[in-house]
DNA sequence: TTTAATGGCGCG
DNA sequence: AAAGCGCGCCATTAAA
Protein backbone atom coordinates (compact mmCIF):
# COMPACT_ATOMS: atom_id res chain seq x y z
CA UNK A 1 0.00 0.00 0.00
CA UNK A 2 1.39 3.18 -1.05
CA UNK A 3 -0.44 5.83 0.97
CA UNK A 4 -3.60 6.27 3.29
CA UNK A 5 -6.44 8.70 3.05
CA UNK A 6 -6.79 10.63 6.61
CA UNK A 7 -9.55 7.68 7.64
CA UNK A 8 -6.98 5.28 7.09
CA UNK A 9 -8.43 3.56 3.61
CA UNK A 10 -5.50 2.96 1.31
CA UNK A 11 -5.39 6.19 -1.11
CA UNK A 12 -6.09 5.86 -4.63
CA UNK A 13 -5.55 9.27 -5.71
CA UNK A 14 -3.03 10.31 -8.93
CA UNK A 15 -0.12 10.23 -7.34
CA UNK A 16 -0.37 6.64 -5.76
CA UNK A 17 -1.77 5.70 -9.69
CA UNK A 18 0.89 7.01 -11.26
CA UNK A 19 3.32 4.77 -9.14
CA UNK A 20 1.37 2.11 -10.04
CA UNK A 21 1.32 2.45 -13.14
CA UNK A 22 4.69 1.67 -13.59
CA UNK A 23 4.04 -1.78 -12.65
CA UNK A 24 0.56 -2.58 -14.09
CA UNK A 25 -1.89 -1.47 -16.79
CA UNK A 26 -4.86 -0.68 -15.24
CA UNK A 27 -3.82 2.39 -13.30
CA UNK A 28 -3.28 4.25 -16.22
CA UNK A 29 -6.47 3.62 -17.91
CA UNK A 30 -7.85 4.90 -14.52
CA UNK A 31 -6.51 7.80 -14.57
CA UNK A 32 -7.52 8.84 -18.06
CA UNK A 33 -11.05 8.01 -17.55
CA UNK A 34 -10.98 9.95 -13.91
CA UNK A 35 -9.45 12.49 -16.17
CA UNK A 36 -12.22 12.86 -18.54
CA UNK A 37 -14.89 12.00 -16.30
CA UNK A 38 -13.98 15.17 -13.74
CA UNK A 39 -14.02 17.47 -17.49
CA UNK A 40 -16.77 15.83 -18.21
CA UNK A 41 -19.44 16.06 -15.13
CA UNK A 42 -17.76 19.54 -13.82
CA UNK A 43 -17.41 21.54 -16.58
CA UNK A 44 -18.99 20.47 -19.93
CA UNK A 45 -22.52 18.64 -18.70
CA UNK A 46 -22.58 21.55 -15.91
CA UNK A 47 -22.10 24.89 -17.55
CA UNK A 48 -24.39 24.67 -20.59
CA UNK A 49 -27.22 24.04 -17.37
CA UNK A 50 -25.79 27.39 -15.62
CA UNK A 51 -26.56 30.01 -18.81
CA UNK A 52 -28.32 32.29 -17.40
CA UNK A 53 -31.85 32.71 -20.29
CA UNK A 54 -31.90 36.29 -20.38
CA UNK A 55 -28.45 37.13 -20.98
CA UNK A 56 -27.17 33.86 -22.54
CA UNK A 57 -24.19 33.88 -20.34
CA UNK A 58 -23.13 31.85 -17.08
CA UNK A 59 -22.75 34.87 -14.19
CA UNK A 60 -20.65 33.17 -11.10
CA UNK A 61 -21.18 34.75 -7.70
CA UNK A 62 -17.98 35.88 -5.26
CA UNK A 63 -18.22 35.45 -1.81
CA UNK A 64 -16.36 38.06 -0.09
CA UNK A 65 -15.83 36.59 3.41
CA UNK A 66 -15.14 33.37 3.03
CA UNK A 67 -11.29 32.37 2.49
CA UNK A 68 -9.18 33.04 5.33
CA UNK A 69 -6.39 34.97 3.37
CA UNK A 70 -8.89 37.59 1.85
CA UNK A 71 -9.01 35.93 -1.71
CA UNK A 72 -12.50 35.93 -3.30
CA UNK A 73 -14.49 32.23 -3.89
CA UNK A 74 -16.20 31.83 -6.96
CA UNK A 75 -19.27 29.67 -7.38
CA UNK A 76 -22.30 28.55 -9.09
CA UNK A 77 -20.18 28.32 -11.12
CA UNK A 78 -16.74 28.50 -9.98
CA UNK A 79 -14.95 30.32 -12.68
CA UNK A 80 -11.69 29.86 -10.68
CA UNK A 81 -11.51 26.52 -11.71
CA UNK A 82 -11.53 26.36 -15.03
CA UNK A 83 -9.02 23.86 -16.82
CA UNK A 84 -5.90 25.53 -18.46
CA UNK A 85 -3.10 22.50 -17.81
CA UNK A 86 -4.09 19.55 -20.56
CA UNK A 87 -5.16 20.08 -23.94
CA UNK A 88 -8.29 18.30 -23.23
CA UNK A 89 -8.98 20.86 -20.62
CA UNK A 90 -8.04 24.05 -22.65
CA UNK A 91 -10.87 23.01 -25.13
CA UNK A 92 -13.11 24.42 -22.45
CA UNK A 93 -11.39 27.54 -21.47
CA UNK A 94 -12.06 27.78 -25.49
CA UNK A 95 -15.85 28.24 -25.14
CA UNK A 96 -15.30 31.18 -23.01
CA UNK A 97 -15.53 33.62 -26.36
CA UNK A 98 -16.17 37.39 -26.80
CA UNK A 99 -18.97 38.72 -28.75
CA UNK A 100 -18.31 39.78 -31.83
CA UNK A 101 -16.76 43.53 -32.46
CA UNK A 102 -14.80 42.55 -28.73
CA UNK A 103 -11.89 40.61 -27.48
CA UNK A 104 -11.19 38.73 -24.12
CA UNK A 105 -7.96 40.16 -22.44
CA UNK A 106 -6.50 38.62 -19.69
CA UNK A 107 -3.72 40.07 -16.92
CA UNK A 108 -2.04 38.28 -14.63
CA UNK A 109 0.37 39.35 -12.39
CA UNK A 110 3.58 37.78 -12.39
CA UNK A 111 5.20 36.07 -9.93
CA UNK A 112 3.45 38.29 -7.25
CA UNK A 113 3.56 35.25 -4.21
CA UNK A 114 7.06 35.64 -4.10
CA UNK A 115 7.42 39.26 -5.47
CA UNK A 116 5.60 39.94 -1.90
CA UNK A 117 7.90 37.74 -0.15
CA UNK A 118 10.68 39.35 -1.22
CA UNK A 119 9.25 42.96 -0.27
CA UNK A 120 7.80 41.49 3.16
CA UNK A 121 11.44 40.13 3.93
CA UNK A 122 13.48 42.54 2.30
CA UNK A 123 15.79 40.16 1.57
CA UNK A 124 18.48 42.03 -0.64
CA UNK A 125 19.21 38.76 -3.01
CA UNK A 126 15.38 38.74 -3.53
CA UNK A 127 15.16 42.07 -4.16
CA UNK A 128 17.85 42.45 -6.33
CA UNK A 129 16.51 39.80 -8.59
CA UNK A 130 13.16 41.18 -9.15
CA UNK A 131 14.32 44.70 -9.59
CA UNK A 132 16.92 43.40 -12.70
CA UNK A 133 13.71 41.62 -13.92
CA UNK A 134 15.30 38.18 -13.58
CA UNK A 135 13.47 34.96 -14.20
CA UNK A 136 13.44 34.03 -10.60
CA UNK A 137 13.41 30.02 -10.67
CA UNK A 138 16.57 30.40 -12.57
CA UNK A 139 18.42 33.09 -10.21
CA UNK A 140 17.42 31.28 -7.37
CA UNK A 141 18.91 27.59 -8.88
CA UNK A 142 22.29 29.53 -9.95
CA UNK A 143 22.45 30.48 -6.00
CA UNK A 144 21.53 27.50 -4.56
CA UNK A 145 23.64 25.13 -7.10
CA UNK A 146 26.22 27.67 -6.95
CA UNK A 147 26.76 27.86 -11.02
CA UNK A 148 26.44 31.36 -13.34
CA UNK A 149 22.66 32.09 -14.23
CA UNK A 150 23.19 30.96 -18.09
CA UNK A 151 24.61 27.79 -16.67
CA UNK A 152 21.45 26.49 -15.10
CA UNK A 153 20.43 23.33 -16.77
CA UNK A 154 16.61 22.61 -16.59
CA UNK A 155 16.14 20.07 -14.06
CA UNK A 156 17.93 22.65 -11.83
CA UNK A 157 15.29 25.24 -12.58
CA UNK A 158 12.85 22.62 -11.82
CA UNK A 159 14.68 22.27 -8.44
CA UNK A 160 14.45 26.10 -7.41
CA UNK A 161 10.66 26.17 -8.55
CA UNK A 162 9.57 23.03 -6.29
CA UNK A 163 11.46 25.22 -3.62
CA UNK A 164 10.26 28.94 -4.07
CA UNK A 165 6.75 27.18 -4.16
CA UNK A 166 7.45 25.15 -0.99
CA UNK A 167 8.56 27.99 0.57
CA UNK A 168 5.16 30.09 0.08
CA UNK A 169 3.42 26.92 1.73
CA UNK A 170 5.83 26.26 4.57
CA UNK A 171 6.81 23.24 2.87
CA UNK A 172 9.03 20.96 4.78
CA UNK A 173 12.61 18.82 3.96
CA UNK A 174 10.14 16.09 3.95
CA UNK A 175 7.55 17.31 1.45
CA UNK A 176 10.32 18.66 -0.38
CA UNK A 177 11.69 15.02 -0.82
CA UNK A 178 8.95 13.54 -2.14
CA UNK A 179 8.02 16.44 -4.25
CA UNK A 180 11.37 16.05 -6.05
CA UNK A 181 11.69 12.37 -5.78
CA UNK A 182 15.12 12.90 -3.24
CA UNK A 183 16.56 12.13 -0.12
CA UNK A 184 15.14 13.75 2.70
CA UNK A 185 18.66 14.82 3.87
CA UNK A 186 19.06 16.00 0.08
CA UNK A 187 16.16 18.18 0.32
CA UNK A 188 17.32 19.66 3.62
CA UNK A 189 20.79 20.39 2.28
CA UNK A 190 18.81 22.52 -0.58
CA UNK A 191 16.12 24.29 2.45
CA UNK A 192 19.69 25.23 4.82
CA UNK A 193 21.42 26.50 1.64
CA UNK A 194 18.65 28.41 0.19
CA UNK A 195 18.87 30.43 3.62
CA UNK A 196 22.05 30.75 3.72
CA UNK A 197 21.90 32.36 0.68
CA UNK A 198 18.47 34.27 1.21
CA UNK A 199 18.87 35.00 4.64
CA UNK A 200 16.66 37.78 4.64
CA UNK A 201 14.09 35.00 4.25
CA UNK A 202 14.97 32.90 6.66
CA UNK A 203 14.48 35.96 9.07
CA UNK A 204 11.42 36.86 8.16
CA UNK A 205 10.14 33.12 8.56
CA UNK A 206 11.62 32.94 11.60
CA UNK A 207 9.54 35.98 13.01
CA UNK A 208 6.72 35.24 11.41
CA UNK A 209 6.22 31.89 12.83
CA UNK A 210 7.31 34.14 16.37
CA UNK A 211 4.95 36.91 16.03
CA UNK A 212 1.98 33.90 15.14
CA UNK A 213 2.91 31.88 18.38
CA UNK A 214 2.79 35.22 21.18
CA UNK A 215 0.31 37.50 19.01
CA UNK A 216 -2.04 34.73 17.86
CA UNK A 217 -2.42 36.06 14.42
CA UNK A 218 -0.21 37.39 11.84
CA UNK A 219 -1.09 40.22 9.07
CA UNK A 220 -1.09 41.20 5.65
CA UNK A 221 1.65 43.97 4.06
CA UNK A 222 -1.90 46.06 4.61
CA UNK A 223 -2.85 44.56 7.73
CA UNK A 224 -5.54 42.74 7.20
CA UNK A 225 -5.42 39.83 9.76
CA UNK A 226 -5.79 36.07 10.16
CA UNK A 227 -6.18 34.51 13.79
CA UNK A 228 -4.54 31.67 14.21
CA UNK A 229 -6.04 30.13 17.42
CA UNK A 230 -4.38 26.43 16.91
CA UNK A 231 -0.89 27.96 16.53
CA UNK A 232 -0.08 26.68 20.41
CA UNK A 233 -2.57 24.28 20.72
CA UNK A 234 -2.26 21.02 21.91
CA UNK A 235 -3.33 18.70 18.81
CA UNK A 236 0.69 18.70 16.88
CA UNK A 237 -1.24 17.96 13.14
CA UNK A 238 -3.26 20.88 13.54
CA UNK A 239 -0.57 22.90 15.21
CA UNK A 240 1.70 22.38 12.40
CA UNK A 241 -0.70 23.12 10.10
CA UNK A 242 -1.60 26.44 11.84
CA UNK A 243 2.38 26.84 11.63
CA UNK A 244 1.95 26.14 7.71
CA UNK A 245 -0.67 28.64 7.80
CA UNK A 246 0.72 31.47 9.59
CA UNK A 247 3.87 31.19 6.73
CA UNK A 248 1.13 31.05 4.00
CA UNK A 249 -1.37 33.83 4.67
CA UNK A 250 0.44 37.08 4.48
CA UNK A 251 2.07 36.10 0.89
CA UNK A 252 -1.69 35.05 -0.34
CA UNK A 253 -3.04 37.47 1.56
CA UNK A 254 -1.19 40.47 0.68
CA UNK A 255 -1.74 39.31 -2.54
CA UNK A 256 -5.47 39.02 -2.43
CA UNK A 257 -5.35 42.89 -1.39
CA UNK A 258 -3.80 44.19 -4.12
CA UNK A 259 -6.08 42.68 -7.01
CA UNK A 260 -8.42 44.08 -4.70
CA UNK A 261 -6.93 47.14 -5.06
CA UNK A 262 -6.41 46.85 -8.89
CA UNK A 263 -10.17 45.43 -9.23
CA UNK A 264 -11.25 49.05 -8.04
CA UNK A 265 -9.01 51.15 -9.50
CA UNK A 266 -9.62 49.35 -12.90
CA UNK A 267 -13.47 49.55 -13.24
CA UNK A 268 -13.34 53.28 -11.41
CA UNK A 269 -11.05 54.22 -14.47
CA UNK A 270 -13.79 52.44 -16.77
CA UNK A 271 -16.54 54.34 -15.49
CA UNK A 272 -14.89 57.66 -15.32
CA UNK A 273 -13.65 57.00 -19.04
CA UNK A 274 -16.97 56.00 -19.97
CA UNK A 275 -15.87 52.86 -21.34
CA UNK A 276 -17.82 49.77 -23.19
CA UNK A 277 -15.50 47.31 -21.66
CA UNK A 278 -16.21 45.09 -19.12
CA UNK A 279 -14.34 43.70 -16.33
CA UNK A 280 -16.01 40.38 -16.38
CA UNK A 281 -13.78 37.98 -13.78
CA UNK A 282 -10.87 37.61 -11.07
CA UNK A 283 -8.88 34.84 -10.97
CA UNK A 284 -6.96 35.59 -8.00
CA UNK A 285 -3.73 37.18 -9.89
CA UNK A 286 -5.88 37.52 -13.27
CA UNK A 287 -8.10 40.12 -14.18
CA UNK A 288 -10.10 39.19 -17.59
CA UNK A 289 -12.27 41.95 -19.18
CA UNK A 290 -14.40 41.93 -22.02
CA UNK A 291 -12.78 45.03 -24.60
CA UNK A 292 -14.24 46.33 -27.41
CA UNK A 293 -11.90 46.15 -30.46
CA UNK A 294 -11.87 50.10 -30.47
CA UNK A 295 -11.21 50.32 -26.83
CA UNK A 296 -8.55 47.84 -27.09
CA UNK A 297 -5.17 49.59 -27.11
CA UNK A 298 -6.14 51.98 -24.67
CA UNK A 299 -7.48 49.38 -22.14
CA UNK A 300 -4.53 47.37 -22.31
CA UNK A 301 -2.10 50.26 -21.75
CA UNK A 302 -3.87 52.05 -18.83
CA UNK A 303 -5.21 47.75 -17.38
CA UNK A 304 -1.06 47.47 -17.03
CA UNK A 305 -0.09 50.75 -15.50
CA UNK A 306 -3.30 50.52 -13.46
CA UNK A 307 -2.30 46.86 -11.76
CA UNK A 308 1.12 47.31 -11.58
CA UNK A 309 1.06 51.06 -9.35
CA UNK A 310 -1.54 49.87 -7.45
CA UNK A 311 0.93 49.94 -4.49
CA UNK A 312 4.24 50.86 -4.48
CA UNK A 313 6.41 47.60 -2.75
CA UNK A 314 9.62 47.26 -2.50
CA UNK A 315 10.26 44.95 -6.23
CA UNK A 316 7.99 46.51 -9.17
CA UNK A 317 4.91 43.99 -9.84
CA UNK A 318 4.88 43.22 -14.02
CA UNK A 319 1.43 41.90 -15.63
CA UNK A 320 1.33 39.77 -18.57
CA UNK A 321 -1.25 40.89 -21.08
CA UNK A 322 -3.12 38.09 -23.55
CA UNK A 323 -5.85 38.94 -26.06
CA UNK A 324 -7.69 36.35 -28.22
CA UNK A 325 -11.02 35.71 -29.57
CA UNK A 326 -11.46 33.25 -25.94
CA UNK A 327 -10.14 32.84 -23.35
CA UNK A 328 -7.89 30.84 -23.91
CA UNK A 329 -6.78 32.27 -26.23
CA UNK A 330 -5.89 35.05 -24.03
CA UNK A 331 -3.52 33.14 -22.30
C1' DT B 1 -35.46 14.16 -1.12
C1' DT B 2 -32.05 16.30 1.64
C1' DT B 3 -27.85 16.47 4.39
C1' DA B 4 -23.21 15.22 5.70
C1' DA B 5 -18.91 12.92 5.25
C1' DT B 6 -15.37 11.19 2.26
C1' DG B 7 -12.05 10.95 -1.44
C1' DG B 8 -10.63 13.02 -5.22
C1' DC B 9 -9.28 16.87 -8.36
C1' DG B 10 -10.05 21.36 -11.14
C1' DC B 11 -7.74 26.19 -10.41
C1' DG B 12 -4.29 30.05 -8.28
C1' DA C 1 2.06 10.53 13.32
C1' DA C 2 2.27 13.62 9.68
C1' DA C 3 4.82 15.76 6.29
C1' DG C 4 2.20 21.97 0.90
C1' DC C 5 -1.36 27.10 1.37
C1' DG C 6 -6.28 28.66 -0.29
C1' DC C 7 -10.77 27.47 -2.50
C1' DG C 8 -15.61 24.77 -4.83
C1' DC C 9 -17.73 20.76 -6.77
C1' DC C 10 -18.09 16.10 -8.42
C1' DA C 11 -19.65 11.03 -7.39
C1' DT C 12 -20.42 7.90 -3.84
C1' DT C 13 -22.17 6.29 0.45
C1' DA C 14 -24.90 6.43 4.57
C1' DA C 15 -28.31 8.36 7.30
C1' DA C 16 -32.09 11.47 8.33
Amino acid sequence: MKKKTPSGTPSTDEEVLQELALDYPLPKILLEYRGMAKLKSTYTDKLPQMVNSRTGRVHTSYSQGVAVTGRLASSDPNLQNIPIRTPEGRRIREAFIAPFGSRIVSADYSQIELRIMAHLSGDEGLLRAFANHEDIHRATAAEVFGVARDAVNSEQRRYAKVINFGLIYGMSAFGLASQLNIERSAAQQYIDLYFARYPGVKNYMDSTRAQAKSQGYVETWFGRRLWLPEINGANGMRRQGAERAAINAPMQGTAADLIKLAMVAVQNWLEREQLQTLLIMQVHDELVLEVPQEELALVKEKLRDLMCHVAELKVPLEVGLGEGGNWDEAH
